[in-house]
DNA sequence: TTGTAGGCGTTATCAA
DNA sequence: TTGATAACGCCTACAA
C-alpha cells in the first residue's frame, strides 16, 4: 500500500504531461489557466494525494507560518490555558504553533530559543524561565527582524521588548478591597517568591488597597513562601502564631499555596478557622471539592492574556505595529466569588 | 540593530572570498578541509550569528526531525504528563515536538492532521478523539511511509496500527483486589461513557477480580456516567439508593468524577461514608487536600505511556521495526495508597 | 493559455 | 584541500 515516489508537483506534470509550473498555477487557481486544466490537474492531485511540502514553500517565501511558544511549564494550568486563547487565533490566521517547555530552567530555554530560531519561525511567544536575567538567545530574533512577544514574566531587565502582563496588581488590589468591604481589619497577605517580579506588583495592590481604604499596614501581617510546602507552613505559623492578633483573612499569590495553608490551619485546629476568609490567584476547578473553601479566587484569564499575545506579534508579523514601538499590554484579572 | 542581509552560506561564503560548498563543509567539520579554513569560517560564523535554515535542509535531507502529536486536550493532566514522556526522549534523540489538540472533535483532528502532513513530520503519536471511526487523516501518513503511533485511545476500528496503551484492565483489577483484600465484599462499579473503549476494560478488570476472588457480581452495583455532573450524581443515587444494601467501596473510572460523587454523598450525609472506600483512575495531586480523600488512586503512568509511544516510533522511523509489524505495547497502572 | 528558467539555502558528487 | 554544479520541491517573471 505504501507509495515510494512522494508525490510532487514534478510527479503530476509528469502523469498529466504538462509542465510544473502550469500544475502549479493550476493547483492555486491562476486565473491564466484554462478552466478544464484545472479541473484535471485538480483531480488528479487529490486522487494521488499531493501534499504540498511546506518546507520547499517555506524556503521560497522565508516565512514558516510557525509560531514557536517557549513557556516554563505545561502542568500549569495557567499556561495550559493560555494556549487556547493563542492557537485559536493563530489557526485562524494560518499559522502552527511549536510549545517548548523550559522547566524554569535557563539552559533548555536558550535550547529552546536556538531550535525555534533553526525553523525560521516567524514570530515567538515566551514566558521567560525564573532565572532569565540574559536576554541573548532571545534577542538573536529580533536581530534576525523576527517579532517576539514576552508575556505573563515581565522581563523587568529588559526595558525594550513587546509585553503582554496580567494585571497582577490590579487583581491584588480588587482581592484586599473585597475582604476590607466585608468588614475585615486584618488581612494577611501571603506572598511568592521575590526573585518573581510579580510578587512584588501583587503586594503593591495589596498595600495600596489598604491605604486607599484607610486601613492600617502592619509588617507582621505579611510573609512570603514559594512552592515549597514547608517553607508555606512556616510562613503560616509566622502569620498565625500570635493568638492576640490573628488575622481575619489572607490573600495568597497561588492557589495550591493557599491549599496548603488551609490545610495547615485546619490540621493545628486553629480557633474560628471558619471565620478568616482567604483569597487566592488561580480559580481552581477543584475549589468547588474543599471543605474549607476560599471566598473567591483572583481569576487571571489567561486565555485572554495568550489572545493579546498572539494578536499583537500578529500585527508585528505583518509589520501593523513596528518592531521598535514597544508595547505593552495589560491584562485584567477579575474577582470569582464562590458560593457557599 | 536589525540586520537585513540574511545570514546564508553564501553570505558567508563571500565575507570570506571562498565558495559556498567549502563553507558547508567547514561548518560541517569535513576532514577534507583545512583546519584554519576551518577556524575561519566557524568564527566568521559565530561572529554573524549564522543559523542553518531548517527548510532548506528538510527540503534536501527529505525528513524535518519532527515529530507530531495529536491529542484531545492539555488541561487533562493526563495528556499533559504524557508529553513529558515523549518530549524527553524526542529531545534526546534530535526530534522537535508539534502538539495540536483536536478538542475531541473530529473536524479538528482532520485538520491537525493535514498540516502536520504538511509539514512532513517523521512521525505522528496521536490520541484520537473520541468520535474517531473513520481513519482515513490518519493513514495518509502511512501511505506516505510516515509512521503513527496510537496510544492512551485504543481505535478498536483500526486494527493494522501500532498501539500504546494504558493497561487500564490491570489498573481496575488491582484496584478492585485491593479493596477485596481489606474486606469488602460490595464493591461498587462507577464507569464512564460507553463509547470511549477502555469502559470496558476496566468493567473488565473489575468483573475478573471479583471472579478470581469469589466475590458474586451484582448488577445493582454497576453504574455508568460521563464527564457531566448530574449524571454523575443519578448514577451515585442508583448505586447508594438502597440503605440496606449499601456498596462499602467503590472503584471510579476517573478522578474528578469520584470528587463529584464523593462530594454528593456527603452533601446528603450519607450514613458511615467514613467507611466507604474509594478509588479512582488518576492520582490527583489534588488529592491531599480533600476531607474524605480517596483511599488509593490508580496511578496510569502517563509519562511512561509517552515515553514508549515516542520510543517505538523512532524505531519506526529508523526502520529497526518494520511498519507493518504491527505492535502493541501495554503500559501497567500501579495503584498508589493513600496516607492516611 | 502554457512552458522555460532561475532561485530560495543547503548538501553531496565530482572535478580541479 | 577547494570549488563548480546539480538537486531537493515550489513559485513566478518572463518568453513562447
Amino acid at each position: 500500500m505504501t507509495n515510494n515516489t512522494p508525490v510532487t508537483l514534478k510527479f503530476l506534470a509528469e502523469k498529466l504531461k504538462m509542465s510544473v509550473s502550469t500544475v502549479s498555477k493550476a493547483l492555486n487557481n491562476y486565473p491564466t489557466i484554462n478552466e478544464y486544466t484545472k479541473k484535471r490537474v485538480q483531480e488528479m492531485a487529490r486522487e494521488l494525494h499531493f501534499t504540498p511540502n511546506k518546507s520547499a514553500i517555506n524556503l521560497k517565501e522565508k516565512k514558516s507560518r510557525i509560531i514557536g511558544i517557549i513557556l516554563p511549564n505545561l502542568l500549569d494550568h495557567f499556561f495550559t490555558r493560555s494556549i487556547y486563547g493563542v492557537e485559536q487565533f493563530a489557526t485562524q490566521n494560518g499559522y502552527n504553533v511549536i510549545i517548548s517547555q523550559s522547566h524554569d530552567d535557563l539552559e533548555k530555554e536558550i535550547q529552546s530559543a536556538n531550535m525555534l530560531l533553526r525553523s525560521r519561525v516567524d514570530g515567538l511567544i515566551v514566558a521567560i524561565s525564573k532565572h532569565t536575567q540574559d536576554f541573548a538567545h532571545l534577542d538573536q530574533f529580533e536581530n534576525m527582524g523576527i517579532p517576539v512577544v514576552y508575556y505573563t514574566r515581565n522581563p523587568s531587565f529588559n526595558l525594550s521588548c513587546h509585553k503582554v502582563l496580567g494585571n497582577t496588581f490590579q487583581g491584588c488590589y480588587k482581592a484586599t478591597q473585597f475582604l476590607i468591604n466585608r468588614g475585615h481589619k486584618k488581612i494577611a497577605y501571603l506572598g511568592g517568591p521575590k526573585m518573581i517580579n510579580f510578587t512584588h506588583d501583587r503586594f503593591n495592590g495589596y498595600i495600596n488597597a489598604l491605604k486607599d481604604n484607610g486601613v492600617p499596614f502592619s509588617a507582621d501581617l505579611v510573609a512570603y513562601t514559594d512552592f515549597d510546602k514547608e517553607n508555606t507552613i512556616s510562613a503560616i505559623q509566622n502569620l498565625f502564631d500570635n493568638p492576640q492578633n490573628t488575622p481575619t483573612a489572607l490573600v495568597a499569590f497561588k492557589e495550591p499555596i493557599l491549599f496548603d495553608a488551609i490545610k495547615y490551619l485546619r490540621s493545628i485546629n486553629h480557633p474560628n478557622l471558619d471565620q478568616i476568609e482567604c483569597i487566592g490567584f488561580g480559580n481552581t476547578s477543584f475549589i468547588s471539592y474543599l471543605d474549607s473553601p476560599p471566598i473567591a479566587s483572583v481569576e487571571e484569564n489567561p486565555e485572554s492574556v495568550g489572545e493579546n499575545a498572539i494578536k499583537l506579534l500578529l500585527q508585528l508579523i505583518n509589520r501593523e505595529i513596528d518592531m521598535e514601538n514597544y508595547q505593552k499590554v495589560m491584562v485584567d484579572c477579575k474577582l470569582i466569588v464562590h458560593e457557599a
